[in-house]
DNA sequence: GTCTATACTCTGATAGAC
DNA sequence: GTCTATCAGAGTATAGAC
C-alpha cells in the first residue's frame, strides 16, 4: 500500500505537484470544453503527463472533474457568506458585487466550469444547489428583507436581486469572447464592469 | 441529381418535415449537451429515425450543429434591432428587456445552445461576433448615447447596458436549474423576473 | 512512478440491400 | 428514402515492463 497517491498522508512533494498540474490543466480544458469536449490527452499534454501516469494519480476522467467541482463548490460561496448583517447595507451589498467581480476576473475558468455544468443540467450539483447553496441563499436573502423593512435599502425581491448580482459579475468572464468582440480593442472589460455595476447597484438600491 | 434533399427545391413535405424533426431534436441534445457531448444516435432517436437516414438529410454532424447556429443567429438580434430612436428612451428600454425575457421564456433551447458555443469560445460564430453583431451593438449604443446627451435616460455606458440586459435575461434561461433551485418550489421564475427587471431597469435609466 | 503497448467501447460516417 | 451491417478513428482505461 505504500506509495499510493490518493493517500492523504504520505504524499511526496512530487505527487503533490502533479496533482496540482492535472487539476490545473484539467480545469483549462474542461472549462474550455466541457466535460465530454475534453479529453485525456489534452488534459495530460497540458499537464506535461503522460496518459496512464495522469490515470495514476485519478482512477479516471470523472474523478478529475468531480474534484475540480468539489474544489470550486468550496470557494464559490466565501463572497455571499461574508455577507455581514450588522454591516451598513448599501456598502454590504456593493462590497458583495464587487468580489464577486474580482472572482470573474481572477478566475474565469472556474466560472466557466460552473456555468457548463449548470447548463447542461447540473447532474453532478443539484443536491449541493438545492442543498447549501439554496440554505445559504435564502439566509442572506433574509437579511436583506430585514434591511429593506427598515427602509435601508429599495425594496426589491431579495432572491432576485442575488440573481442579478451573479448574472452581471458572472458574464463578464463566462461570456468573455462576446464582451470583448463587441467592445472591440482598447477596452478593459473588468475595470469598466467595475465602475457600470457600482453605479448601477448604488442606483438600483437607494431608498426612495 | 434528383432527390438531393438539400436542394432549397424540390423538397416533399415529408423531407422537410424530417429535416424539421431533425433540427428540433438536435437542439434539444446539442443545447443540452453541448456539441462534442451529444451523439448523433441521441439526435437520431429523439427524432424518431435511424441514424444512416439522418445523415441522409445531413452531411454529418457538423452541419447539423452549423444550420442551427445559422438560424439562431439570424433571429437572435430581432429584439435590439427594434429599438426606435424616434421612440421615447425609457419605454423603447423596457421594452427591449421585455422582448429579451420573453426570448429566455419560450426559447430557452436557443439560449443554452448560444451560451454554449460562447462559452467554449465562439469558434464557429467569432466573426458573426465582431461583425454583424458588433456593428449593430455599437448602432444601438450611438442612439442610446444620444438619448442620454439630451438627458432623457442616466447617463451610463452604453454599451455596457446593453451587457446588462443580455446578463440579466439570459441567466434565467442559461441558468434555469439553478434558479429553481434555490428559488424552491411555488415559484414562477419568468413572471417573478419580468416584474424585477421592470423595476430594475425602471430605476436604473431615471435621470437624476 | 512512469512509460509503451494494447484492449475495448463509443461514435461518426459509409456501403449496399430493399 | 430508409434500413442493416460495418468500417475507421478516437478515447478511456488497463497490463506489464522498467
Amino acid at each position: 500500500m505504500t506509495g499510493e497517491p490518493n493517500r492523504k498522508r504520505s504524499e511526496t512533494r512530487i505527487q503533490a505537484r502533479n496533482r496540482q498540474a492535472i487539476l490545473d490543466a484539467a480545469l483549462d480544458v474542461f472549462s474550455g470544453q466541457g466535460f465530454r469536449g475534453a479529453t485525456l490527452d489534452q488534459i495530460a499534454e497540458v499537464a506535461g503527463l503522460s496518459k496512464p501516469n495522469l490515470l495514476y494519480y485519478f482512477p479516471s476522467k470523472e474523478a478529475v472533474h468531480a474534484e475540480l467541482l468539489a474544489r470550486l463548490l468550496d470557494n464559490w460561496l466565501d463572497p455571499l457568506r461574508a455577507l455581514d448583517p450588522k454591516g451598513e447595507p448599501k456598502a454590504e451589498l456593493l462590497a458583495y458585487v464587487r468580489r464577486k467581480l474580482d472572482l470573474s476576473r481572477d478566475y474565469p475558468r472556474e466560472s466557466r466550469l460552473f456555468a457548463n455544468e449548470i447548463l447542461q443540467g447540473a447532474p453532478r450539483i443539484m443536491e449541493a444547489l438545492s442543498g447549501d447553496l439554496k440554505r445559504l441563499v435564502d439566509e442572506k436573502a433574509a437579511i436583506i428583507a430585514g434591511w429593506q423593512a427598515e427602509g435601508r435599502i429599495a425594496a426589491l425581491p431579495p432572491h432576485h436581486l442575488i440573481f442579478s448580482i451573479w448574472a452581471l459579475t458572472q458574464h463578464y468572464a463566462d461570456f468573455d469572447v462576446q464582451v470583448r468582440a463587441v467592445l472591440g480593442a482598447g477596452h478593459d472589460p473588468y475595470a469598466e464592469a467595475q465602475a457600470f455595476l457600482e453605479t448601477l447597484f448604488a442606483r438600483l438600491l437607494s431608498p426612495e
